[in-house]
DNA sequence: GTCTGGCACTCCACATGTTCGAGTGCCAAT
DNA sequence: ATTGGCACTCGAACATGTGGAGTGCCAGAC
């Protein structure tokens, strides 16, 4: 019976403790909790879990509060997730449907996130890594300036300004486009650089060639996968001197996406399976009171991750619960 | 003698107070700054400052805080600008010079802004009013989906999902495409929608030409102009407890960007000059104690505004410099 | 061996003084 | 118009006391 009942008594914290914000003693779990054993009992048990590391006391003679160590076992534990709300199934549905553009989806997407689960929410930009160029557009902006815009058939479109170093005509401008769009139509992303060596345009052109195959590269290389949507960071300050002194470290990490995009991509993440970082499991040290809920979304060629960040004492079933559900319908919706 | 000693005294209120964050009083006013009075003087000049309504007390016998007025006073007395220095000058240069990108250059300076002046910054995405639409593309990226590409000669790349409502073969969106692009080349954004009415295409695609028509219509009107990018939201925590309790519905309007946009283009802003909201002049409540920095920026074809907003105690001299020399800066480099 | 009731102990949160100093308002004198 | 002086107010900081929640531990019951 031990260990069961062992096992109950940290869920028993975990749960109190999330809901009041307070350290919770041994009285009041057995009050609140089903619990058919005295308060000494819960006691001892509570000793044992300490000395596992899986919750401790702010100072002597305080309620316990989980560790770390603690909402990792917890969450471990979970092996049914809660399912949704009917309510909660529907708002998904409702929202997401129907969007206008990728941008359009990804924002509503995130900001669903954070308001079911009122933490803050990141989506990454999903890659299709085998999508092909569609149109290589070229338009002078300015004497020396050339905007090239790259479309792909995912419905992706990247542009960059490219320095001439000389001034182009109309029909300049049109042979070169010619000339990229015949080697580049239905070129896969990660074969545009061989695609644009392979050009071939007028010997007075070559230099130019040359900037703008560079670009063309670039842009197909670093296609939005390192770009990420974000939203409810007023979130933040709702919980309380919850992460209190931390939050600023934390703002400036989150405006800092590069940091965000590092922890992400570390995060093992197939579709369908939700994985957590706990405080200082995250390897950032401005994260080591924050946990992130995060898991993969998308279809086979085009795969990206989405996020929830908050405190450690967050309420990881309805999180992980909120997370997994948005991953699927937002695939279901992206496949078309 | 009267009137000009008062208002030295409430400049020197807000400059203690902006510096130290604590309701001043009136002698460590009379030491710290050359007055050449003594401390009773001076509370006999606050109380009549206090009468005017520029200064307030929290509570009885303690220091006095600059009001809402106060700070509109010692703005309006503002009128030689602070230069930058030059270290700060340079910096400007170097960061902002060389953009990749339109995004890219605004990203630059929203981040250098912030970081100037240790507040949250917002730009506002130039609309090129005058600019032409240089290329329209067609893009079938599903079986009844369009990808509906529109580019202006200005730089600005749109884009938008659109159903089709019937499937659509190569030929026929390549009809589409030499059609609308026949009729658009070379139009003023704002004479987009009558082009739009011109085109003509066989009666097959007579539905899928309208719902093009109507998605370009709305692409061509919303061009960016009530879209903006923002940093330093971390900065909102450093302020002390000075808004405080407020951070979160400042965080909450700054995601809602609409209440941004239109306190942004409320405010009155040509080109060189700073404008300035204080607290309570802001039409919004949650901006009650939060300063509005703005001014335009641009070309005579391409006007939108930066601004800068941070709590009603700062240092708007220093603040209102870097607006007006980033501003400055950002509007040359724009004219290319 | 496991659980239980009881007891002494610890420590925080809160309330209640008490003091100290900065700041004010006012007035009579200059 | 300015000044020095004085009584007064109020908040911040510190000390003190009390209540309650919580703990650890032990001896006894099952």
């Amino acid at each position: 019976m031990n260990d069961g009942r062992r096992a109950r008594v940290l869920r028993a914290i975990v749960e109190d403790y999330v809901a009041t914000n307070e350290p919770v003693g041994s009285k009041a779990l057995v009050e609140r909790h089903g619990l058919e054993v005295s308060s000494a009992t819960i006691r001892n048990d509570m000793v044992a879990l300490e000395q596992e590391g899986l919750i401790a006391q702010p100072h002597t003679s305080a309620g316990r509060i989980p560790t770390d160590k603690g909402y990792r076992m917890f969450v471990d534990r979970l092996d049914e997730v809660k399912p949704l709300s009917a309510a909660e199934k529907r708002a998904i549905a409702r929202i997401i449907e129907r969007p206008v553009d990728i941008d359009d989806m990804l924002d509503r997407t995130v900001r669903l996130l954070a308001s079911l689960t009122h933490q803050v929410a990141v989506v990454q930009y999903p890659m299709a890594t085998t999508s092909q160029v569609r149109h290589l557009e070229l338009v002078d902006i300015a004497p020396h300036r050339l905007l090239v815009v790259l479309i792909t058939d995912s419905g992706q479109v990247e542009q960059r300004i490219v320095d001439s170093g000389m001034p182009l005509g109309e029909t300049d401008i049109a042979l070169l486009r010619d000339a990229f769009n015949e080697v580049l139509h239905r070129t896969r992303l990660d074969r545009v650089a061989a695609a644009c060596d392979t050009v071939s345009v007028p010997p007075g052109l070559r230099d130019v060639a040359a900037a703008i195959s560079e670009v063309v590269t670039d842009l197909a290389r670093s296609t939005r996968q390192d770009r990420l949507v974000m939203a409810g960071t007023a979130n933040l300050a709702r919980s309380g001197r919850d992460l209190g002194a931390h939050i600023g470290p934390l703002l400036e990490a989150f405006e800092e996406q590069v940091v965000l995009l590092k922890l992400l991509t570390s995060m093992v993440a197939e579709t369908g399976r939700v994985s957590v970082r706990i405080g200082r499991e995250n390897p950032v040290e401005s994260f080591a009171s924050t946990s992130v809920v995060a898991t993969g979304y998308g279809t086979d060629d085009s795969e990206a991750k989405l996020a929830v960040l908050g405190p450690t004492r967050m309420d990881y079933p309805t999180t992980m619960a909120a997370v997994r559900a948005v991953a699927k319908y937002v695939s279901v919706i992206l496949s078309e």
